[in-house]
DNA sequence: ATGGCCCGTAGAACGGGA
C-alpha cells in the first residue's frame, strides 16, 4: 500500500490538489497537516465521493490534522485517537488510527518560530511528550507503527539548502535534532533514507524569492516506520509535482510504499 | 535592501508559517 504525508496549508484552498493527487497516485493512506478547518467545515462529502474514509481534528485558523484512507483497499480508520493523552494541548496537531494493521500517527509538529521564543520552548515540551508517549509503543515486540507528518525538523545538514545560514536556527537546532535522534534510537526509521535519493532533496520551499525554482528548501516532512515495518518498505520519495502547480502548498507530499 | 509570499480572519492590517 501507498502511505503518504502532506502539509496542505489550508485544505479549503488545496482540496482540488488533494483530490487530483489521490486520483493520480492511488495513495491508500494520506496524512494531512495544516487543514485550517473546523470539523464542521471538513470536506467529508467530497472525499467520501472520491472513495476515501476520513478521520480529522481541526480548529479555527491554525493547525488541524486528518487521516484519509482508501475505502476499497484499506477500509476506514479505526480506534481513532485525537491528541497525545499525556500532553494537554489546545492545538490540534495529532491524530492516530489503526489502518490495515498499522498504527498510523499523523503529526503536525510545532514550528517554534525562533529559538529564543516561547513557541520554541513549547515545541521542545511537545517533542518530549511525544517521545514519552511513543516509547512504550515501540518496544521490541510492539505492533507496526508509522509516524508521518510535518516534523518541522531538518534532521541533518544534507536536508538543508544552506546549512551555514540555518545553523542553530529553528528547524535545525541541536535540541530539535537530538529529539529526532531520540525517535530513531527508539526504533523509528526515516523511510526516505532507506533508499538512494537525489542530492538536495527537500519537502518545503519558501513561497518567497522563487525558492522552489532555485531549490532552496528544507526536508522537514517525514515518514518514519517502526522496525516491524522496515523490511516491508520498498520505496520512499518526495513528489515535487504538486509544488509546481498554480497556487501550491509550500510543502510537497512524501510517499512510501509498504508491502 | 535582512524583505520579498500565502492563508485565515478580518472587513484593515496582522499573526503565523518555516
Amino acid at each position: 500500500m501507498k502511505i503518504a504525508t502532506w502539509n496542505v496549508n489550508s485544505l479549503k484552498v488545496r482540496l482540488p490538489h488533494v483530490l487530483d493527487w489521490l486520483a493520480q497516485t492511488g495513495t491508500d493512506v494520506l496524512c494531512l497537516q495544516e487543514t485550517k478547518l473546523t470539523d464542521d467545515k471538513f470536506p467529508v462529502a467530497a472525499l467520501t465521493e472520491a472513495g476515501y474514509e476520513v478521520a480529522f481534528s481541526g480548529q479555527p485558523t491554525y493547525n488541524g490534522v486528518a487521516i484519509l484512507t482508501k475505502r476499497d483497499t484499506v477500509g476506514a480508520p479505526t480506534e481513532v485517537l485525537i491528541g497525545n493523552p499525556q500532553f494537554e494541548d489546545e492545538q490540534k496537531r495529532l491524530i492516530s488510527a489503526q489502518v490495515a494493521g498499522i498504527r498510523v500517527i499523523c503529526a503536525y509538529f510545532p514550528n517554534g518560530q525562533s529559538v529564543d521564543s516561547d513557541k520554541y520552548q513549547y515545541k521542545l515540551r511537545w517533542l518530549d511528550a511525544l517521545i514519552s508517549w511513543l516509547r512504550p509503543q515501540l518496544q521490541a515486540d510492539a505492533a507496526p507503527l508509522a509516524l508521518l507528518g510535518d516534523f518541522n525538523i531538518a534532521p541533518d545538514d544534507r536536508d538543508v539548502h544552506d546549512p551555514q545560514a540555518w545553523a542553530d536556527q529553528v528547524l535545525c537546532s541541536e535540541p530539535e535534532r537530538q529529539r529526532f535522534e531520540m525517535l530513531q534510537s527508539m526504533g523509528l526509521i526515516d523511510a526516505f533514507r532507506l533508499f538512494e535519493q537525489p542530492e538536495k532533496s527537500y519537502s518545503w520551499w519558501d513561497y518567497r524569492q522563487m525558492a522552489f525554482r532555485r531549490n532552496k528548501g528544507l526536508r522537514i516532512d517525514h515518514v518514519m516506520v517502526s522496525s516491524a515495518l522496515r523490511d516491508r518498505v520498498s520505496a520512499c520519495s518526495i513528489d515535487r509535482e504538486p509544488r509546481k502547480r498554480e497556487q501550491p502548498s509550500d510543502h510537497a507530499p512524501v510517499i512510501a510504499q509498504i508491502d
